[in-house]
DNA sequence: CCGAGTTTTCAGTATTTATTGAAAACCGTG
DNA sequence: CACGGTTTTCAATAAATACTGAAAACTCGG
């Protein structure tokens, strides 16, 4: 049926448009997209031409989906080329984008609150404790953020939504 | 004392660094580290000279900052020119930086996912029926996710670090 | 309604990021 | 170890994004 490939090139589209709001190239997205959708795992070339990219293009962005642990290759049995098979269960999703963005966001934002925290213990002007105290806040803040974005993602999913309703309710 | 003017210039120019990261603009970031930790509200014009960028720059941020709600226009009495002035409190800060990217991420993809799952809903292929079943999982937990936003978002910080420790124990 | 002070706009430019396409490296098999 | 199939690299190019600086618009006291 052709009114499935309309929906799903709507979804892969839409969707590569929406990852750059997000901060990740449109490419990758709509690879994930398209791999999410996939009936099988797909080889480079079908994911090529489906989207219709570069060789190049299609190969960097498989192997940084593959970095974040978003798709996984798979060999077949008397196949030499690799395909490719994304994670289509949504916990499992947002664990590895929460990971992911963890890593990249908050840790060095840690780090930087830290060392300015550190830096300023010892200003003892009036605005220099200010800015030593914002300094801790902040730190205090992001450092309690990482632990629960830790603890989040490692809870089950059923845990999870109970833990929610009995926020939500 | 020199030594906080270097602690707060290492502090904006990290920011900035990790605000590409985040997928917002180098000088928004800086903009918003140097205002979060000013003693006082500021002009464009001393933005400009503290950071040495243009005027239109300086502007664009500043505006983009309000529109975001992380900083405030002050008029003084007898004064003509705008003031701006941080939020600086964190958890100000984390709730609305939380409702923007709800706004900006979360919401347009619901939409998305939404309108690709009820155009999905008559196929009747089994291909087609795993399509909608995977749109009908994501838009779900997309949907679950936006709810969680705002309940989080509209606690107080005392309340929410008593759920978190309950989390986290 | 004039003019000084201030904010806003925006065309041009610079910078950063993404993409192409072809060459090079790799790899298992005969 | 040569060959066809495949993956990987990367210099060149295109596209997207950010920044400048100067002109235009606005604002308010006189």
């Amino acid at each position: 049926m052709e009114k499935l490939k309309k929906a799903r090139d709507e979804f892969v589209a839409q969707w590569g448009a929406l990852g750059t709001q997000w901060g990740i190239n449109r490419t990758m997205a709509q690879i994930h997209a398209l791999l999410m959708t996939a009936p099988q795992a797909m080889t480079t070339d079908e994911v090529m031409e489906d989207l219709e990219i570069s060789r190049g293009n299609a190969h960097s962005n498989l192997k940084e989906l593959v970095a974040w642990g978003l798709i996984k290759v798979v060999v077949k049995k008397g196949e030499r080329r690799e395909y490719f098979e994304a994670e289509k269960d949504v916990w499992q999703i947002f664990t590895i984008v929460a990971r992911e963005r963890k890593r990249r966001e908050i840790e060095p934002a840690l780090t930087i609150l830290t060392k300015c925290a550190e830096e300023s213990s010892a200003i003892n002007t009036p605005e220099g404790k200010a800015f030593h105290d914002q300094m801790r806040a902040l730190e205090d803040f992001v450092g309690f953020a990482s632990k629960m974005s830790d603890r989040i993602s490692s809870l089950k999913y059923g845990f999870a939504v109970q833990l929610a309703t009995k926020l939500l309710g």
